[in-house]
DNA sequence: ATGGAAATAGGGCAAATGCCTTATTGATTT
DNA sequence: AAATCAATAAGGCATTTGCCCTATTTCCAT
């Protein structure tokens, strides 16, 4: 059961929503708040899955809540509800941590589709939000736009756990660190980074991530 | 009904899926297509509300067969697909004109929600492919508008020989190439580093490198 | 079904690194 | 003149790293 606590400053829609979800089995809505601050205070005693966060409320907004609770508590996942779709309030969630976004309209079923989603560590969001979010990408990147020199990892025939490994390495972390994060074998590390070397030609940790810099892999 | 031109090169997976949506009524498969070529060849006679395209193809790729196909019809829409996740990919397809990006092994069912939601403007994506885009988001947002404020080596009280050093360090020297190249001892070079580190509370070469650029040092 | 990656895990060893200590010399500051 | 600091040098030691080796399991493709 996915556990939801539920943040809204408007007592009718928490009602609503929450009452709408309660049909689905597989939703548990563990606490209501009517604010960021009561939200916060209530994450003290009770520990939800992820929060459904309005954006709009007065004193804290959902962005200014996002960013504190995603601070004090980073496994909780933040949905955020909407009646707008403002592009710059969307980057502004997308920023201080939120992973969805939804208009208050969407059918129950589709919220509950989303958490379900959210939980899988997807990003659902409703379409014309999505939609945003494509063009903002759209536009970052036409402004990041460079000579674009820079190979791709798949130059050197690096997997995809290779390159975990590597953004590991230029996080500066040692290898018993990254077999801990990683959840494997100090020795399985160690082999990974020496694959790594192999594939790029370099023979240390410094070099590699001299290279992976240098390509923008980082 | 959402009519749909089906792009793989892989003739079996080509089969699957139009098997695999052939149950649902809701879509229509206009053609199938085995490459970047045929798909534009054949969009002469069909039109189809979306193309359903492979990103790894020989000849002409998924990314290019999208700039292409956006060129000549831009109101068709573009569905990934992949049966990687690689970060650079996906931006990629999505400068190019993607709407949507899905990994292979999703579920028949998935795919068909993923391809309503396309119909009504969203993106959808599966859940690892939604979270790099999350985070490519995340780190554009951070490169585009920064007001870092750098530090300068006097802060740390690091002498000019001990600026000297760090430079070598950050070109990824051992302590004797160091040594070697400042005309000092081994010894001496340590002894620095030590300092080094002392000053800018790190403990690792990696880490006063990182340090340094942080700071634009080097 | 079979072979080949990819990911996992471990042994061993020499070199490099990080960190502690002390000491000398010359330059700068007080 | 004395005190301080930067730069030099060295000894010692535990840990980390780089690089050999082998081996198992899983998954994917031929």
């Amino acid at each position: 059961m996915i556990t939801i606590g539920l943040v809204d400053d408007n007592p009718t829609l928490l009602r609503n929503i929450s009452q709408n979800l309660s049909i689905f089995d597989e939703i548990g809505i563990l606490f209501q708040a009517n604010g960021g601050y009561d939200a916060i205070n209530k994450l003290n005693n009770h520990h939800p899955d992820m929060l459904l966060l309005d954006i709009e409320m007065p004193e804290m907004d959902g962005i200014e809540t996002t960013r504190r609770v995603k601070e004090l508590f980073p496994n909780i996942k933040i949905m955020m509800l909407s009646v707008l779709d403002r592009e710059d309030k969307i980057f502004e969630a997308i920023k201080a941590g939120a992973s969805g976004y939804l208009t208050k309209d969407e059918k129950p079923s589709k919220i509950v589709a989303a958490i379900e989603e959210l939980m899988e560590g997807g990003a659902p969001m409703s379409p014309a939000i999505a939609m945003k979010t494509l063009q903002i990408l759209r536009k970052q990147e036409v402004a990041g736009q460079k000579t674009e020199v820079y190979k791709s990892p798949d130059d050197f025939n690096l997997t995809k756990r290779e390159i975990e490994i590597l953004e590991k390495i230029a996080a500066g972390l040692t290898y018993n660190q990254i077999a801990d994060q990683l959840f494997i074998s100090a020795k399985t590390a160690r082999k990974h980074i020496e694959n790594i070397y192999q594939k790029l030609q370099v023979h240390s940790k410094l070099d590699a991530v001299a290279m992976a810099q240098k390509n923008k892999w980082v």
